[in-house]
DNA sequence: AAAATTACCGACCGATCGGTCTTTTTGTGT
DNA sequence: ACACAAAAAGACCGATCGGTCGGTAATTTT
C-alpha cells in the first residue's frame, strides 16, 4: 500500500519545512521570502503552493515542525530524567544544549519568531503563542510535581519558576547571538541552577557546578 | 542667527525618527518600510532621502534615537537615585515602568530589533550590539558600585547578575506582549528583587514587596 | 533684486513580493 | 499500452519594495 508519489510529497514537504523552520530561525518566519525558501530547497515556487495554499498555512505547518523538532531535541531526552527537580533541570540544561549544536542555524525558532509576531494579530502569532504556553505549562508541571515529590521547597511559587527559567533561556539566544557573548550560555546554566539549588530541600540531586 | 529652513528640517527629522523608533518596536528596523513611514508622518518618501542616503542612514538614525529615548525614560530617572544596590534596582525598575508607560506602540525598540538584526551582519547590527552593550556596561557598572559600598556582597558576580537582570526586563516584554500575561511585570519585578535582597547585607535598602 | 541654499514633492525605475494559471513530469492502477 | 492522479515546473500578474530624478517653494546670502 505504498504509493511512491505520495511518500515523494511527503519527502518534499518535510524537507522543506526543515529547511523552512532553519531559515526562520535565522529571519523570522515573515521576513523568510517563499521564493528564497524555493531556492533553498531545490523546489520551484510554484511547487510550495501544491502543498500549501498560502504563505499563513506554509507558516502555521513550520511553527507545527518547529514544535516536533523542540519536543524531539529538548523535552524527550529530558524526560529520561526521573519526575521532579533533576528533569526540570534538564529541560533547562538540553535546550542550552539543543541551542549550541547548531541544529537551527538561527539558533532559536521561538526566539527569531516571537517578537516579530507578537503586536501581529491573526492565526500565525495564535499559533506561535499557543507553543510557547504549551512549553511554559510544561515546566511548572514538572515544577509542580518538584514540589509534590519534597524536592522544592512548598512555598516555591511555580509561576515565579517558571518564569525565570524561560527568561534565562531566552537570554542565552539573545546573548549569545547578538553580542558574541560566548559565555552567556554558563551565565543561563549558573543562573538557573543556584536558583533552584536554593529552592530544594535536596540540592544534592543537582549538578555540584 | 536662526536659520528657519534648518530648523524645518530639524523638527522633520526628529519627528521622523521619533515615529520611526515607535514604528519599529512593532514591525521590526527592517520590516518597518519607507511608504508606510513617510505615510505615517505626513512626509512624502522621497522627502526621506532629502534627509538620510538610504535606509541603511536612516536606521542608524533611529537607534540613535531609540538610545536618546531609552536614556531619557530609564537611564536618567534611575541615577537620581543614590549610588548602589537602591540605584541598581530603580534601573530595572525603571525599565519596566517604561513598558508599561505605553510610550512605545510595540513595548521595546531593542526587544523587536535584536532578534532581526542578530544574524545579519552589517552596521545596523554592530550598532544594536553597541547599545546593548552599552546598557549591560551601565548596568555592570552600577552593580560594582554596590559592591564597592557594601551594598552588595562582595563575592557577588556583577557579570552574572547584569545577565540575570537583562534576562528578566527582556522577558517581562515578550511574556507581556506575546502571551497577554499581565503578571510578567511583577515576575520581573519579583525576581530581580529576591535576587538582590539575597546578594546583600542591607536588605532595607530595598522595597518589601 | 539676483543667486544660492535648503526642504520637499511627484513621477518613475528595476527588483522582488505573494499568488494564479497552464503545462509537463512522475508514478499507479488496469 | 492506456487512462488517471499527484507532484512539480514555468510563465506570468498586480502590488510593493528601496531608490533616483527633475523640479518647485521657501528662505538666506550676496
Amino acid at each position: 500500500m505504498a504509493d511512491g508519489r505520495l511518500a515523494r510529497g511527503e519527502r518534499t514537504r518535510t524537507a522543506v519545512l526543515d529547511a523552512a523552520v532553519s531559515m526562520a530561525s535565522v529571519d523570522g518566519l515573515e521576513a523568510m521570502s517563499l521564493a528564497r525558501l524555493a531556492h533553498a530547497t531545490e523546489v520551484s515556487k510554484s511547487g510550495l503552493f501544491a502543498h500549501w495554499p498560502d504563505k499563513e498555512a506554509l507558516q502555521l505547518a513550520v511553527i507545527a515542525r518547529a514544535v516536533h523538532i523542540w519536543t524531539a531535541h529538548v523535552v524527550t531526552p529530558a524526560f529520561a530524567e526521573p519526575r521532579g527537580v533533576r528533569r526540570l533541570w534538564a529541560l533547562h540544561e538540553r535546550r542550552i544544549e539543543f541551542y549550541a549544536s547548531g541544529v537551527l542555524s538561527g539558533g532559536c525558532f521561538f526566539v527569531a519568531t516571537q517578537a516579530e509576531f507578537d503586536d501581529r494579530p491573526g492565526p500565525v502569532r495564535d499559533a506561535l503563542a499557543a507553543a510557547i504556553n504549551d512549553w511554559l505549562f510544561l515546566i511548572k508541571a514538572v515544577a509542580a510535581q518538584a514540589v509534590e515529590l519534597g524536592e522544592l521547597r512548598p512555598d516555591a511559587d511555580v509561576e515565579q519558576v517558571a518564569f525565570e527559567i524561560e527568561a534565562h533561556g531566552h537570554a542565552v539566544v539573545t546573548f549569545s547571538r547578538l553580542l558574541h557573548a560566548e559565555g552567556a550560555a554558563a551565565y543561563g546554566r549558573t543562573a538557573v541552577l543556584e536558583r533552584l539549588r536554593s529552592l530544594s530541600p535536596v540540592p544534592g540531586l543537582l549538578p555540584a557546578s
